[in-house]
DNA sequence: TGACAAATGCAACTAAGTTGCGTTAGTATG
DNA sequence: CATACTAACGCAACTTAGTTGCATTTGTCA
């Protein structure tokens, strides 16, 4: 896993300053396994009592964005959801308690996709995004239950 | 493909009633080849003459994707997008000009994904979504010339 | 150390989606 | 065909995620 120290050193060499906000939203993202939505990164931040507006974030991320540092996870409709680049992963997410798991894919299947589509369609594929919905062993117990 | 009679018949043995406005959504979406916003379900109906709320729309949409025949398509970070479950397909979206197109995907490595998730995590997988990211050949033609 | 632009905070705003409630209209039953 | 029941509907008010403009602060480089 990269260390934040490397990734600062990218912040630099894509021209960014290293300031606080963007330091710590970069810790932030690192320390944690799964995509985290803006409020979630606003409530860490705050843990580590580093204040930041919520504008400061989401132009933060734009920003980490066009660098390839970080990439968007469509996890749900109505928020987006962001993970480091290199965490790049497959998720699980349950649709009734909302938890997010990693799992492991073959990639070659989408790596053929890909080419199809830039020989096919002339696309030039930057990403991509797979995720599985459905529901987890828990709340499977719990629905029996009931 | 279906048609829509047979929809229709799906959505009575759910036990929903037989609305216009149901109707015409379901036309709408049988009509597309590619996901639609609830703005653009809205125009389309407006073009067949069916005025309809959006707080309808809405509703119906929720619905239909309760009885599993309309899913989530999440191809942007501010619109929720729909299509009916029986065109499930992959999608290239473009970044730059937001057209999207479908793309032929050998499925099997998902399944293998799906099956690892099973036995792994006991997750029940109830659907996936596999999109990719990039800049169409048009786009592409565009930014060369600046 | 000073200058300059990048980055920030704030408040006001936009857009997508939701809720509550009173009314309308499918559908099953007689 | 008439009636009754409830799903479905429209409307207006609301919530929430994300955006914008502008004045102020802060990294960075010379």
């Amino acid at each position: 896993m990269k260390k934040a120290e490397t990734l600062f050193l990218e912040l630099k060499q894509a021209g960014l300053r290293l300031t606080k906000a963007r330091q710590a939203c970069v810790e932030v993202l690192l320390a944690s396994r799964t995509p985290l939505s803006v409020a979630q990164i606003l409530e860490r931040l705050g843990r580590k009592e580093v204040l930041v507006n919520k504008t400061t974030v989401y132009r933060e991320l734009e920003k980490l964005k066009k660098i390839g540092m970080v990439e968007n996870v469509p996890l749900s409709d109505r928020q987006q959801y962001f993970e480091l680049a290199a965490h790049h992963h497959h998720h699980l997410v349950c649709v009734r308690c909302q938890t997010v798991e990693e799992v492991a894919i073959d990639e070659r299947a989408l790596l053929q996709g890909e080419e199809r589509a830039k020989q096919e369609k002339q696309f030039m594929i930057i990403r991509h995004s797979l995720e599985f919905f459905g529901v987890c062993g828990n709340c499977q117990m719990a629905e029996k239950s009931c």
